[in-house]
RNA sequence: GCGCCCAUAGUUCAAUGGAUAGAACACCAGCCUUCUAAGCUGGCUAUGUAGGUUCGAUUCCUGCUGGGCGUACCA
């Protein structure tokens, strides 16, 4: 048990109360750790601010009194004031100790499979899928922080009917093959503007588009011939691409598994539900009828026999349960499909499987300019952010550092990038719309990846320079006295609370708040204290707590999918 | 129509039912012969609306207004 938790648990014994519901003041002169008396005060049927009062004295009569520096009773709420001097020399131990401090013992809990990325072939990989990946991925690394066994997994739809939509689009211009871009890339053009030649027809009564494609749809599912073969080799140039990206963000899957796959199963798992009437025929097409579960319908075969999503996800479903022993199976995927997920999982249900599912659901991306949909062109791609961002880092970078080697300039403008793209996905709440402008994201200053960076980077200036190595145990945590000090000390020890609840509530903005919370507080020490210049004494105890800080930054970073820079 | 989500400073976001509603951006005024100024300090400005529950409501409940999304062959 972590410092801070003992101290809470002494407070209690102390007072003998089972339940107090700490929490840290926002203001200092409030003291570091507080609660207020409302709640005792009415089961005991007394006044809070007497009990108050009295609970102080109690404290200050105690064998635990010497761990703070004072306890005040201010109105219903006991404000304690941590002594520095044991909270530094407990904490700054506590985080060397572990290597990561902060986390639950690895794989104790429970296993979760996670599905998120879920990138379509032959279309644009936009902000829209980095939200759900970087989302995703951190959500991950926070459920393994707190003692899971997490399977990350990423389905790709290399089956659906915009597939067939740009394998029209590419075999009536053969330009696209001459052309010089990634064809992964091409492939994601090709795909809007056969949208957007789709949608013109349509509004001038035109059916010939549609009926061709839909006549590709139905051969690539036949599996042989030209249609087919074009399938194959277009989707491999997607799935290529979609490698590459991944490999850019550091991201990684336990598994890969494709829709085109799932299909054969899935109309297996189809007949099955059909015969057991949890399906049933309607206008051509094959439907569950959820409306007793208020569900409305769901459409699960055309009435061109082309199997639509859930034929695909249910097959999923049962693949994920059979190779994996699962206590929840997550997915991540953005808050319009709501309502196909409720459907989803009753019709798992219905057929029999008793798993926790879960849908965790984040708003979208959009445009200033309004929704984005690959269908009308109306996207920013992974490649126009990236390289947008990639450009002002790296003329930043190239201005403060004109000794460095282009190869460092270029590493260190990739690794700020990368870092900037995810924290802007990860720094909101997921169920607030994101309203994507790339000047905004592209900055340095304020709530971003690059202050987080500057200030862990600052910190490793710091301990380079500092030369020494010192051994804790010489450590004068006494010279450690000042209140930035103190509230250094405090946030740290709060890192573990800032995972549980990232975990609890699924939400990576708790540590993104965090992390930015812990670096204002450093900066805000770096620029009233000296550290280097201090006596040797007060440096080394104060070089320590740097060391502490860098370290707390880096795991917090870590949960974000965000590597350190040790220099920027 | 029905269902889900959202509404806080000029803007983008915070706030397990608790102390004077916090940040960031923008704007204004300062701080580098000194540890990375991609930094720091100060100033300015906010809970859509009407009720209810509570000792206490930005938070929970109801109505209203405004916006977004979904609602049988897209995913």
């Amino acid at each position: 048990m972590y410092y801070i938790d003992r101290i809470k648990e002494l407070i209690k014994e102390e007072l003998s109360v089972k339940e107090i519901d700490f929490s840290y003041p926002s203001e200092s002169k409030f003291g570091d750790l507080s609660f207020a008396c409302f709640v005792i005060a009415k089961q005991e049927k007394t006044n809070p601010v007497q009990l108050a009062n009295d609970y102080v004295k109690k404290i200050k009569n105690s064998g635990i009194k010497d761990y703070f520096s004072d306890v005040k009773a201010v109105g219903p709420y006991i404000n304690f004031f941590f002594s520095n001097y044991f909270l530094a020399i407990n904490v700054i131990s506590e985080i060397k100790k572990e290597n990561e401090y902060g986390f639950k013992p690895k794989n104790t809990g429970r296993k979760i499979m996670i599905e998120y990325s879920n990138g379509n072939t032959h279309k644009e990989y936009h902000v829209g899928h980095l939200r759900n990946i970087a989302y995703g991925d951190s959500v991950k690394n926070i459920l393994i922080a707190n003692s899971n066994k997490v399977y990350p997994v990423s389905y790709i739809n290399d089956f659906g009917i915009h597939v067939a939509k740009t394998i029209w689009n590419w075999q009536k211009n053969p330009v696209f093959e001459e052309r010089p871009e990634d064809k992964g890339y091409l492939l994601g053009k090709c795909y809007s503007e056969a949208s957007r030649k789709l949608n013109k027809e349509k509004e001038e009564g035109i059916e010939t588009g549609k009926e061709e494609v839909s006549s590709i749809m139905t051969s690539i599912e036949k599996r042989s011939g030209g249609d087919y073969e074009l399938w194959k080799k277009t989707r491999d140039w997607s799935v290529n691409y979609f490698n590459n990206i991944y490999k850019e963000l550091n991201i990684s899957f336990k598994e890969t598994y494709f829709e085109s796959e799932m299909i054969e199963k899935g109309l297996k798992i189809v007949d099955d539900l059909v015969e057991k009437n949890i399906l049933t025929k309607s206008k051509g097409a094959i439907i569950a009828d959820l409306e007793k579960y208020d569900l409305g319908v769901l459409p699960v075969i055309r009435s061109d026999k082309t199997a639509l999503y859930p034929v695909a996800d249910l097959a999923l479903a049962s693949k994920k349960f059979e190779e994996y022993d699962l206590d929840e199976s997550i997915y991540v995927v953005d808050v319009r499909q709501s309502l196909y997920f409720k459907q989803l999982f009753k019709l798992i249900e219905l057929s029999g499987y008793d798993k926790k599912l879960t849908h965790l659901s984040y708003d979208f991306v959009t445009l200033p300019e309004g929704m984005m949909a690959s269908r009308t062109g109306n996207v920013i791609t992974y490649e126009d952010l990236k390289n947008n961002i990639y450009s002002k880092i790296y003329n930043e970078t190239k201005k403060r550092h004109d000794n460095w080697s282009e190869k460092k300039i270029e590493k260190v403008s990739m690794s700020l990038t990368i870092s900037i793209i995810k924290f802007e996905m990860l720094k909101v709440g997921a169920e607030k719309t994101i309203t994507f402008d790339i000047d905004e994201a592209a900055r340095f200053e304020g709530f971003t990846a690059c202050y987080l960076q500057y200030t862990y980077a600052r910190a490793s200036s710091l301990i380079r320079k500092s030369g020494f190595k010192i051994k804790l145990i010489k450590t004068d945590f006494e010279s450690l006295k000042t209140d930035k000090e103190k509230e250094l000390l405090v946030k740290m020890a709060r890192f573990k609370e800032a995972i549980e609840i990232a975990a609890k509530r699924y939400n990576p903005s708790e540590l993104a708040k965090y992390v930015f919370e812990l670096a204002q507080i450093f900066n805000d020490y770096y620029h009233e204290t000296n550290i280097l210049k201090a006596d040797t004494r007060v440096k080394e105890a104060r070089i320590q707590l740097i060391k502490s800080l860098s370290k707390v930054l880096s795991l917090g970073f870590s949960l974000l999918g965000i590597e350190t820079l040790e220099e920027m």
